[in-house]
DNA sequence: AAGCACTTTCTTAAAATAGTGG
DNA sequence: CCACTATTTTAAGAAAGTGCTT
């Protein structure tokens, strides 16, 4: 977007991905809230910098009522079959690290 | 002062989306 | 539902700004 065409790939020069990752991260908590409000839908957006800093949106008052509701619907919905979602299993490291 | 790790600002082209009509 | 388009929004690129550490 902006100036020419952009394929999505690892961005190498660090300079340039600090900086899409800063502008892209604001862009995409701002989506996060406005489908929650648009939509009445419940999001919890987690991300984490390569630095390892967190960054979070959470459209409840508090991310855990959703981690919680995600740990219970999603246990459910993959109880039948064995492999656990790699997501369900980190957030299930963060939620211990609390 | 200088280096670093981000963030912001500006211009503007790409991408998303709200309407519209098959 | 899908396709087209008109309008709005996002973000690439370049440069400048902010704040923190040494």
């Amino acid at each position: 977007m902006g100036r020419g065409r952009v394929q999505l790939k690892r961005i190498e020069n660090k300079t340039s991905q600090q900086v899409t990752f800063s502008k892209r991260r604001t862009g995409l908590l701002k989506k996060a809230h406005e489908i929650s409000v648009l939509c009445d839908a419940q999001v919890a957006l987690i991300m984490f910098s390569t630095k390892g800093k967190l960054f979070e949106y959470s459209s409840e008052s508090s991310m855990e009522d959703i981690l919680e509701r995600y740990e219970r619907q999603a246990h459910a919905e993959f109880a039948s079959t064995n492999d656990e979602p790699q997501v369900h299993f980190l957030l299930r490291i963060l939620c211990f690290n609390k």
